[in-house]
DNA sequence: TTTGTTGTAATGTCAACGGTTACATCAAAA
DNA sequence: TTTTGATGTAACCGTTGACATTACAACAAA
């Protein structure tokens, strides 16, 4: 199982938005064509990232726009926005039998080291910028 | 998206056997039981674990047991033992386009971060073994 | 008012998961 | 040798979520 590539997207688009975005206007035809997917799967990306307050997306007039510094923009930021997840990375079978020792107490033994190992990804997320990503990226262009 | 359930399936299972497989004997219906899934579910679950070596399943006569020592299990081996990731945890959109500067360099910029935080996660696997969630378990049966 | 764009609903396809049935195979006890 | 109780596995189903795509209303600026 893998976690939906409207991460990779999200990021892509803002790479773009902010590194293409003093040239071009940003439309969601003119990112999809870079990320290689439909048009409308863009604008639904960006209609997440927008409500997360990371970009300004015009209707009518058309184009998106930074709205927070790429420094304050964490990869956790962009995941948490595109909604990769929606609380446990982990799948948890449901009802263990109450009436055995194991199924009893599985979730006390269990829950907390899937939450380390979910946290440990997510801080891993939380320790890249942006901006981080953009000066790599400067310096191949 | 969620990292299937087979995996916490898999450590239930292998809790129960290790835990309680001296007094009973250890069958499909019984482990189902506990789970609470289909039996053939944790037919499943056994025969992968079976596969990585660490039980042994007896089929005609009946019952999983240990083969490697709770010490030497990590939450990484099952894991990887049930297959929850066929390799990378995160989808990447395919064909990035190369005549964008964005395109061109995206996995460039992404992958090796990516590949941090997805090992991140599974050192943290890694770093509890069966024995931690047996011990654990042993002061609250 | 025309034009280009965004927002979003609706629909289709596909893959993976988990549930379930069915049955061949097997090993040990009777 | 037959019976019994398991395992191994194929087959099929229903559900869910992802992503692609079409269609069109809403919008803003020229």
């Amino acid at each position: 199982m893998k976690i939906t590539s409207r991460f990779t997207v999200a990021v892509h688009s803002l790479l773009a938005i902010y590194v293409l975005g003093k040239e071009y206007k940003m439309t969601s035809d003119l990112i999809a064509s870079s990320v290689n997917v439909n048009p409308v799967v863009i604008r639904r990306t960006l209609s997440s990232l927008k409500a997360a307050g990371i970009i300004d997306v015009k209707a009518g007039s058309g184009g998106a726009t930074p709205v927070k510094s790429a420094d304050d923009i964490t990869l956790y930021d962009i995941y948490t926005a595109v909604d990769c997840i929606d609380g446990n990375l982990f799948n948890f079978h449901e009802n263990p039998n109450p009436e055995c020792p194991v199924g009893k107490n599985i979730h006390a033994v269990l829950d907390s080291r899937l939450k380390d190992a979910q946290a440990a990804l997510e801080n891993e997320l939380e320790s890249v910028t942006l901006a981080d990503l953009m000066k790599q990226l400067n310096i191949l262009i």
